[in-house]
RNA sequence: GUCCCCAUCGUCUAGCCCGGUCCAGGACACCGGCCUUUCACGCCGGCGACGGGGGUUCAAAUCCCCCUGGGGACGCCA
C-alpha cells in the first residue's frame, strides 16, 4: 500500500470550530494510524474574508489539541500561479471557456431554472463562443453534458451524479482570483493527498471536483465524507448553539484530550469503549469504524469524558492550570506545592478545570479574606457547639502529626470522651474552614489546609460568632469582609 | 423547488457487511439504592430505541422496495 497522506485545509475566515476540529482530527488520525502524512494547507482564495488573525487562531487551536502537522501551512494566496497554469491548461485543452455572463445574468438563469422545476444552475450561454479574456470575464469549466459522474466514498459507499444536474461552474473569477474548488482539485492533486475526509457538506461538491481531475488529468484520490455535528435542535452546529471555537473551550477549562476523546466518538467507535487517550487513539482509529449519519453535540457528554479525564491526571499534571486560573481570578498566589496538594481533593469533584479553581478558592483565599454567609453561621453554630469547637481548637493546636490520620484519631478521641457523634461538628468545621456546606473530606481538608489556617479560621469564626452573639440569637451586621 | 446523503433508547453508539446467539448491549443524562462528615467519586438497580408499510426467508434491527422524517448542497464562500 502506497503512503497515505491527509490534510486538513481551514479557510481563515473564522475560528476552529467543533467541526473542523473532528474533521482536522480524523485526518491526522488516519495519517498517524497508517504512518502517513497530514498536511495543513489555508484556505484563503477568499481574500477579502480571510484574516491573519483567524489563520493564528486557528494554529494556535491546532497546537493545543495536539494536532501536529507534518507539512504546511501552506497559504493558497501564495499559490495563486500554480492555479492560473492550470487554468491555462484548461483554456488551452479547451476544456475551460471564458464566459462575459454577468452576476445578474446568472441569477436570472438560475431563477428560470427553478421555474421550470429544476435545479438552478448556469445555462451555458458563452460556451461555444470562443470568447477570449477580457474584463469582468470568468473562466467555467466545459463540464460533461451527459452521462454520470461517480466515485466511491470510503464512508458512504457508491456515490453517482446524473451530469445534467452539474453546470459549468466557475474556475476562475473576473478578479482573476481561482474558486474554491478548483484550488482544492490542484492542490490536493499537487500535494500527492491519497485521501480526503471532510464533512459531508461537500459531498455534493465531490462531483464537480471528480470532473475537475478528470479535465485536468490527474488520478483520483479516495474521498470519505463524514456525518455532520449538528446543534441540540438537529440544525447546523452555529453560535446559537453556545461554544463554537475549540479555543472558547480552552477557556472553559476542558482539557484538548477529553475535547478529542468526545470528538473522535461523535461518529466514531470501538466496541463499547468510551474513554481515549491520544496515543491510543492513533492505534485503534480506522475508518471502518466511522458512522454515516449526522450527530448532535451533547454538551453533559463532554462534561462527563473531561471528568474522566481530569482524574486520571497526575496532581502534578493540573496544579499549573489550577495556579494560572487561581491567578485570573485575581486571587493571591500559592505555591505550587500547595497547589499539587489541593488537586487531588478536587480531581473527583470537578468536571472543567474552571470548576476545579472555583472549588478551590477557599484554600487560596488568606484566613482573613474567608467570607461566611450570615445565615450559615446562624444556622450552624449553637453554643454548644462553640463550647466543642474551642476546646477542639485546643486541641488541634497542640497535635503533633497533624496529618489525615493524626487528626482522624484526635477527633475520634474528642468525640469519645465527650460521647458526642462527628456528624454534629462536621458541618459547623466544614464551615468554618471553608465557607461552605460541600468541599472534600474534613480530614484531608485540614491536612492540606495545614495547622495555620486551620485553628486561624477556626477562631475567627469563633470570635466573629462572639463579636456577634450569633448562637445565642442575636446577630450582628456583617461577618468578615 | 431540484439533486444528494442519512435513519437503533432524549443524546453518543454496539449489533447490520457474513439474517437465527438480540423480547437489542454499552455510555451520557435522568430516577432509585448503597457507601458516607458534606459535596462529589465509585458501586448496584431502574427508565428508555430497531420511524412506518410492503416484500424476500423457516427466520429480519440485519437483505430489497416504497413512504415518512432529518440533514446537506444548489455562490464570481469555503
Amino acid at each position: 500500500m502506497s503512503k497515505i497522506v491527509t490534510r486538513f485545509p481551514p479557510s481563515p475566515t473564522g475560528h476552529l470550530h467543533i467541526g473542523g476540529a473532528r474533521t482536522a482530527l480524523f485526518n491526522w488520525l488516519y495519517a498517524r494510524h497508517n504512518q502517513g502524512t497530514f498536511i495543513l494547507r489555508i484556505e484563503d482564495t477568499d481574500t477579502e474574508r480571510s484574516t491573519r488573525e483567524m489563520t493564528d487562531s486557528i494554529l494556535e487551536a491546532m497546537d493545543w489539541l495536539g494536532l501536529d502537522w507534518d507539512e504546511g501551512p501552506y497559504f493558497q494566496s501564495r499559490r495563486f500561479a500554480l492555479y492560473q497554469e492550470q487554468i491555462e491548461a484548461l483554456l488551452q485543452s479547451g476544456r475551460a471557456y471564458y464566459c462575459r455572463c454577468t452576476p445578474e445574468e446568472v441569477e436570472a438563469m438560475r431563477q428560470e431554472a427553478r421555474q421550470k422545476g429544476e435545479k438552478p444552475k448556469y445555462n451555458g450561454r458563452c460556451r461555444d463562443l470562443d470568447l477570449g479574456p477580457g474584463p469582468g470575464r470568468v473562466v467555467r469549466l466545459k463540464a460533461p453534458l451527459s452521462g454520470q459522474t461517480v466515485f466511491q466514498d470510503l464512508i458512504k459507499g457508491a456515490n453517482a451524479v446524473d451530469n445534467r444536474e452539474l453546470d459549468d461552474f466557475i474556475l476562475r473569477r473576473a478578479d482573476n482570483t481561482p474558486t474554491y474548488n478548483l484550488a482544492v482539485v490542484v492542490d490536493d492533486a499537487l500535494m500527492g493527498i491519497t485521501c480526503i475526509l471532510r464533512g459531508d457538506d461537500h459531498i455534493s461538491n465531490t462531483p464537480k471536483q471528480v470532473m475537475l481531475y478528470q479535465a485536468l488529468g490527474f488520478a483520483l484520490p479516495d474521498f470519505g465524507h463524514v456525518p455532520m455535528i449538528l446543534g441540540p435542535d438537529k440544525k447546523r452546529l452555529s453560535k446559537r448553539h453556545g461554544a463554537m471555537s475549540v479555543l472558547e473551550y480552552r477557556e472553559q477549562g476542558y482539557l484538548p484530550e477529553a475535547l478529542i476523546n468526545y470528538l473522535v466518538r461523535l461518529g466514531w467507535s470501538h466496541g463499547d469503549q468510551e474513554l481515549f487517550e491520544p496515543k491510543e487513539l492513533v492505534d485503534k482509529f480506522s475508518l471502518n469504524n466511522l458512522g454515516k449519519s449526522a450527530c448532535i453535540f451533547n454538551l453533559e457528554k463532554l462534561d462527563w469524558v473531561n471528568s474522566q479525564h481530569i482524574k486520571n491526571k497526575q496532581p502534578a499534571e493540573l496544579a499549573g492550570a489550577l495556579l494560572s486560573r487561581l491567578h485570573k481570578k485575581g486571587l493571591p498566589e500559592i505555591d505550587r506545592g500547595y497547589a499539587e496538594k489541593i488537586v487531588p481533593l478536587l480531581q473527583p469533584r470537578v468536571r472543567t478545570l474552571e470548576q476545579l479553581a472555583e472549588q478551590a478558592t477557599f484554600f487560596a483565599l488568606p484566613d482573613q479574606d474567608l467570607d461566611y454567609d450570615r445565615e450559615l453561621l446562624e444556622n450552624y453554630f449553637t453554643v454548644e457547639i462553640k463550647g466543642y469547637l474551642q476546646e477542639l481548637l485546643a486541641e488541634l493546636k497542640r497535635l503533633d502529626e497533624f496529618s489525615q490520620s493524626g487528626l482522624e484519631d484526635l477527633v475520634a478521641g474528642f468525640l469519645k470522651e465527650r460521647g458526642i457523634k462527628f456528624k454534629l461538628l462536621a458541618q459547623p468545621i466544614r464551615i468554618a474552614l471553608t465557607g461552605k456546606k460541600a468541599s472534600p473530606g474534613l480530614f484531608e481538608t485540614m491536612e492540606v489546609l495545614g495547622r495555620e489556617r486551620v485553628t486561624n479560621r477556626l477562631s475567627r469564626v469563633l470570635e466573629m460568632l462572639d463579636a456577634n452573639r450569633i448562637s445565642s440569637g442575636k446577630v450582628g451586621d456583617s461577618y468578615g469582609i
